[in-house]
DNA sequence: CGATTCTTTGAAAACAGTCAATCTGTGTGG
DNA sequence: CCACACAGATTGACTGTTTTCAAAGAATCG
């Protein structure tokens, strides 16, 4: 399972295998099945976690009991609630498989030791954040500024590995939308 | 007017005067006035610029011509358009003074070079960035999850020291609300 | 097959947007 | 100091969109 994240890091940075095997050798490789948690409410979120295979969502619930996705996270990606990741505090979101999935998990510590140690690794995982702000931005742009038809096609569009393998109950939750009107969007532009 | 960014920059990490010195050096000032812009789109934003007095606005314009504002920034707060200092390409955003305002600016290449030269500053600046972040997740949370009511409500408490300088109808396109309905909504809730 | 999950549909109600007109306050120039 | 222009806020009437509720119809999985 490791293999995944060695072609991944691989094809971004140059790094050398013994580099990589530090990184293998703080890392514990989890197998996650469908409908489990990686996260849940309440608990701290103090672990980097990447997605080799499958898919998640990380959401949080509000005080009617509504979930409301803020993302989706399939392989090749990483996933963590920043918020209580960076401040210890527990965390508002659960973090749910949607497939079957298999993880690679680092303890925050050692994950910051291993920043620390290979530098082209810190200054990846910095540039990912700054692209994670700039998706953020367009991301709120797209909400505030469109209508809930606009913003299905503008999903589909920005992720076509996405939302052809989730339900379309998930997509509403994630744009902000009920299902019904999602499924009445969707009826009316087949064909365009 | 450096003053300000001095006292800024003192409180929230320990650095010595030659640093500041050479944070100085490289740094330009300027006054902007009320409807004046720091920023506009088509223009590369090559800058990281530190508000030292007054409030800006950073919006884009659709396709129909209506602004929609992105963020307010107001004196001790960093603008920029992420997207387009980080890629380099053209910005698609407006940053303009809504208040007669004083910045600081640092072309990317010289802010670079400071954060490689003052270790502190770096980090600092890398906990700005992850803060952003989890504003910006918070900020998505309240659009896709919350009533214009509500989300009205939040921005009075999350942004207690912008709701009362902004027009409101700035406030309307910050929530992605029409102006009249967030009128309505004020007036509704009057004495609550 | 039966159970569960997901999707669709209809009808009514709530909500938000648009358009046009009016009102308010502020600041400017005569 | 007044008149005027201007930007901002409000209001009403209307339209359109979205939600809600309830029910029923696919699809999927064990």
């Amino acid at each position: 399972m490791f293999a995944v994240f060695e072609t991944y890091l691989s094809k971004q940075i140059s790094i050398t295998s013994s580099e990589l095997n530090l990184i293998q050798t703080l890392c514990v490789e989890q197998k996650i099945s469908k409908h489990r948690f990686i996260l849940r409410e309440g608990a701290i979120c103090d672990k980097a976690i990447f997605i080799a295979r499958g898919l998640v969502r990380l959401y949080r619930v509000d005080g009617e009991g509504n979930e409301h996705i803020l993302r989706f996270a399939m392989e090749n990606c990483w996933i963590s609630d920043r918020e209580s990741y960076l401040t210890g505090n527990p965390s508002n979101a659960n973090i749910e498989a949607i497939e079957d999935s298999e993880v690679l998990a680092w303890k925050k510590e050692d994950f910051r030791f291993l920043l620390m140690q290979i530098p082209a690794f810190k200054q990846f995982m910095k540039n990912l954040v700054e692209k994670g702000q700039v998706d953020s931005q367009n991301r709120i742009y797209s909400v505030i500024s469109t209508s809930a038809q606009e913003k299905y096609f503008q999903f589909m569009a920005n992720h076509p590995g996405v939302f052809n393998r989730v339900p379309l109950h998930m997509v509403a939750s994630y744009l902000g939308v009920s299902r019904e009107t999602l499924s009445r969007i969707r009826r009316h532009s087949i064909g365009k």
